[in-house]
DNA sequence: CGGCGCATTGAGGGCGGTCAATTGGTGTGG
DNA sequence: CCACACCAATTGACCGCCCTCAATGCGCCG
């Protein structure tokens, strides 16, 4: 069941049986969601972390004038909210963005991990780490790419964080978000989402976006196009994944 | 020295005389730094996490065209890369702002407080995360609002982080900050934050701001510009361990 | 006094926003 | 099987925030 979640602690070391054991016995409760459900909401002190095993979720914030913010975009194997291990009261909100299957650990398990499984705890600590590695990349896409240079760089870092956990097959994988949430995202309106996709991207041949699904036709030029280096990641090249 | 790190610590919960004689200790090599020196370079694998003791720092990226972009600004108190302990290559810089003094960690102590100093290592985790909760905040600030209220709420940030470490007096901080360096904080040019403080948060009565003294005239109005909720700062200590 | 870095101001332009209408795909009830 | 509802994608018209280029203070220091 959190297979995914392995598959992207090693990119971070070895993964004893020990370990997986202790994790696998944590990953208590587990509850489908149906898109634009509330996994955690703002203002909650939730005693568990939560895991995505299938389908996407995202981190928000609604403003005041009704706009919301994405700020992260979740895969199986991401943790949603380790954070708020040491956060305590959620300074946002977590929603299904597709169906998806979560599954949650207790902060009293982590705890112990921190006490007892020091190298796994480094782990974890990895996964915050890296979480962040990510939000400063959206930070640079927000303040100094174009919108196509951004969209563009977003679907590069899905295309590499996806195949980490094996979820690209033939240079595609599943993108069941709207150009609303990919708006929302990224600070732009669904318009120029719309716009950029469909008088930049794909006439340059560079992807295939269907219904929920896409296709990296020219990898070169869009990691170009995004000046996409995934270094960030702190994973193997994609070549070697 | 460390007297800044440890009232920022307190924010998250009670340190002991113990611990703070582990964190004196670790606080191996001290150094100064003038402006726009780096302190951290993109692409190295460094052996310390560095500590501001004194001054400003900042996290930044160069891009192609040029162009820069600022992810974080370090106050005194503040660990700028504790990630780098665990994600080894810096995925970007750190430079020095003002004139400022840097305390190095070495990453074998870190490993050490993980190992036998659990309490003390969820702090550091909660300095990771904290940094986080800070980064989707400006992740905000730069996806969905407008140059002045982001101006407003970073103003406003500061000021809070700068209370924690007894930097304010008299509703009025340090900010040896240019307009250019806050424009590449938010990915704004250097002429539209010059018109902002300009004409609207100086002429609004908001705000004096000198050469590098920011005096807030107008808290409330200054917040609610912002719309500032210092929830995400986590400045409520919350942990029974 | 001259150089330099930073703040300030003006003019003009473009990227991306808002408002609004239309198309198209999918699911559901009749 | 069709009508209808609904949601997402798409397109058009217009606009404004913020950008770029460029020039002008202005304070500090050698």
């Amino acid at each position: 069941m959190i297979e995914k979640l392995i598959l992207s602690l090693q990119k971070y070391g070895p993964v004893s049986d020990e370990e997986r054991r202790v994790l696998e016995q944590g990953a208590s409760q587990v509850r489908d969601y149906a898109p634009h459900e509330d996994i955690v909401r703002e203002g909650e002190c939730p005693a568990e972390s939560c895991l995505v095993l299938e389908g996407y979720a995202g981190r928000y914030k609604l403003l005041a004038q009704g706009t919301r913010q994405i700020m992260a975009l979740h895969i199986p194997g991401d943790f949603c909210d380790l954070h708020s291990f040491v956060l305590k009261r959620m300074d946002h909100g977590i929603a299904a963005i597709s169906p998806c299957k979560i599954a949650r650990f207790p902060h009293a398990l982590i705890k112990e991990i921190t006490e007892h499984h020091p190298r796994l705890g480094r782990a974890l600590w990895w996964v915050v780490a890296t979480d962040g590695a990510v939000m400063r990349e959206w930070m640079i896409s927000m303040g100094r790419r174009s919108a196509r240079e951004q969209i563009a760089h977003l679907l590069c870092e899905l295309f590499f964080r996806l195949q980490t956990v094996k979820l690209v097959q033939d240079d595609s994988y599943e993108l069941p978000v709207t150009q609303a949430e990919l708006g929302d995202a990224f600070g732009l309106s669904t318009v120029h989402v719309n716009r950029v996709l469909q008088d930049e991207l794909r006439p340059a041949g560079l992807i295939t976006l269907t219904r929920n699904r896409l296709t990296v036709n020219d990898w070169e030029g869009l990691a170009a196009l995004g000046e996409f280096d995934p270094t960030y990641l702190h994973q193997a090249p994609r070549e070697a994944a």
